[in-house]
DNA sequence: GACGAAGTTTCACATAATGGAACAGACCGG
DNA sequence: CCGGTCTGTTCCATTATGTGAAACTTCGTC
């Protein structure tokens, strides 16, 4: 819970001040803040002052607490539309879910970690924030795999250094080595699995979303429990799903560059 | 289209380029936004480098342009759950939107403008703009109205500054005199009207999600089209919306003040 | 291989952030 | 009514940080 201390600069100590409020999940007080911070008074104080000042905090006017303001949600809403695979994808994803019937996830990566941009499930629909912007681990998870699997080695090393090996279900891979091993099937398959390593019950088919140069821009998948259907059955629909990401890739790459200027 | 100057102190700067890069809606190069911003070269490059750096800002790889971060979606993710209205309204809004069959919208006032926080269609999808993280005018929409008529003096002074009358319709307010006049009979009244003043054909009637001082939290509306409804037969719902404002903003009270500490 | 355009680095300088310490309220209980 | 303490706010000399004109490095083009 400690603060993170590797800032840079004025703004990376108001980013950090600011991630600090997001993580208490609750209004909080300046007394609180300052408690778990390692700032000195006067310093966090004037960033608290600065943020609010810019709408990126608002100060509860009853109590004084401190939350996260809503010029986030409207900054997150461009960077969703313009930065996400999410909006290209969308029609690709409905067709899914509607063809499938199961849960589609559609996540990216962000500093080691699973970020997911959109999600649909059999019933509901657009519910953008409740549901994306969620983080998840990535090396216990399908999307998570199938985008590590297909990092260059720089890459993969820093993502790997955030990995931490918590043994969620039995069948979790336990160290680096593990899961380079997996990694390396992943990458000659194709697709990667979710053998209940992140929960009991629910397994799932992954795969990455490839630039033309072979970078992952992303990672879909079908999830499902194993009451409903077995891995084989979704091994059967990898295909689909691998289609699927070749024309959500091939759309964000022309839309990434609409003419070479 | 130009920047704002008012940035006070490094992290107004960087703010100011995030919004920057966040209204050019594309990924956007060095060089463009050297032309259309008000910073010496030298220091829009380090403000990106260090937005960048901070994963507010990414850049493609390929061509070096940059684009808003996944950070953003992460904390914002945050934002939403822990200071919009929109988790703890949602399953009134279920239910009206359920009950009615109409486009139920929240939205919240952010400096002056409307920003929607969650939007329920309606089974037959109206098309229309709004969305979650979007921003709208407040002069001249629904639960803009129904929250600029619930501020007090100070606020709603600042936030009229804010206003730029645009006709949308013939029946959008021309100026302050005749906004403050609608506000005053909103007060009375309790909620308010879109008259088709944003867009042609589109009413709706709306209703302020108040805290126990009076302030306006947010505020919700029931939207439809001319041809489906009258204004009459909207406001005879009004007052199941005012109903279900009321347990919301009783739950939202409940939930900032859990207990004094 | 010379030219211009886009991006990166340098460095003397001044502004802007720092933080210890003093200050102001609010809220007790005595 | 007065001390005590717990919270939030302001001061100000010191110094770290950010500044930006200009020089430099790529890179693509003719």
């Amino acid at each position: 819970m400690a603060s993170e201390g590797h800032s840079d600069g004025t703004v990376g100590k108001a980013l950090d001040v600011l991630e600090m409020v997001a993580g208490h999940g609750k209004p909080v007080r300046f007394s609180e803040l300052l408690e778990h911070s390692s700032y000195p008074k006067a310093t966090l104080y004037r960033l608290l002052q600065t943020l609010t000042k810019q709408h990126m905090l608002q100060q509860d006017p009853d109590t004084g607490a401190f939350m996260l303001g809503v010029r986030l949600v409207r900054l997150a809403h461009s960077a969703w539309s313009q930065s996400s695979l999410a909006p290209l994808a969308r029609p690709y994803i409905d067709a899914l879910s509607r063809e499938t019937g199961e849960t589609i996830h559609l996540a990216q990566l962000d500093r080691g970690h699973v970020l997911y941009v959109d999600k649909r499930n059999a019933v509901r629909a657009i519910e953008m924030f409740a549901q994306a912007g969620k983080v998840g681990p990535a090396y216990c998870t399908g999307v998570g795999k199938a985008m590590l699997a297909f990092l260059d080695e720089p890459a993969l090393a820093e993502a790997l250094k955030e990995q931490t090996y918590y043994q969620h279900t039995p069948h979790t891979l336990k160290n680096e080595a593990e899961l380079r091993a997996e990694l390396e099937r992943i990458r000659e398959r194709g697709y990667a699995f979710d053998r209940e390593e992140h929960e009991p019950g629910i397994i799932c088919c992954a795969v990455p979303i490839l630039s033309r140069g072979g970078r992952p821009l992303g990672a879909m998948s079908l999830t499902t429990s194993t009451n409903r259907s077995t891995l084989e059955q979704l091994e059967a629909r990898a295909g689909m799903l691998l289609e699927a990401a070749g024309k959500i890739a091939t759309h964000a790459e022309s839309w990434r560059f609409p003419e070479r200027v």
